[in-house]
DNA sequence: TTATTATATAATGGTTTGGTTATATAACTG
DNA sequence: CAGTTATATAACCAAACCATTATATAATAA
């Protein structure tokens, strides 16, 4: 259960953005494309582009392409897995923010 | 038990930096004296003073002084307490590097 | 009081971070 | 094929980070 130390910095440094900790609670819920997080966070396609890109380089999060779609999930074989379960018990059910965005009739593209 | 989000990725990123994690590993042992830091993390004084200023400014630390040291403890009453613990179950007990200190002979003088 | 020791703060600087805009790539559509 | 849509990458920049050295403060010791 005990991993390195600066690993285990790395990836508590990671989930130390407020966006990219979100993108976990939420792909902890289920898979997202990439229009879903540009919509929720409201932030521009690249900057989302390169957190993902942040959470793929550390094992965290894997991508599959459906299509013009790129669906991210979690990656459950990662060794840090079970600390990025522990963590985010700690944050609000982010699987609201999509339901939310629903209910203001904001269309996601992707399905 | 669920907290603020953006509040917990302020946690997690000052627990992402290693000195800083390392730091919280051995408080949660026992209570530690600046100079013990800086010995243990071969650093120079100030970096460790400002290491501590961070987790005391988010109120993970408390500091108690005893004559002209000062001891450093875990505020077990801050709120992100229970993520301090649940994220430092995951890493090596830090508690062993002030045992290899003590076995090079480096003494470590507030005690 | 002066000197020493422990710690904090200030000033500084190189590196990293996290956003932006512009551009490239890949897949679908007509 | 050309046009559109989804995503990634590149270039850039301001702000934050983490160390250093220099200096200030507080307590103790002579």
């Amino acid at each position: 259960m005990e991993k390195d130390l600066e690993g285990t910095a790395g990836i508590l440094k990671l989930m130390g953005d407020k966006t990219r900790l979100s993108m976990l609670g939420l792909l902890i819920k289920h898979d997202c494309c990439v229009c879903e997080f540009v919509e929720i966070f409201n932030m521009s396609q690249p900057a989302i582009s390169q957190h993902l890109r942040k959470l793929k380089d550390a094992g965290l999060v894997k991508e599959n392409r459906k299509g013009q779609w790129i669906f991210y999930s979690l990656n459950q074989e990662n060794v840090y897995y079970q600390l990025v379960q522990d963590v985010i018990k700690h944050i609000p059910d982010q699987g609201e923010k999509l339901i939310s965005l629903e209910k203001q009739g904001l269309r996601i593209s992707c399905n």
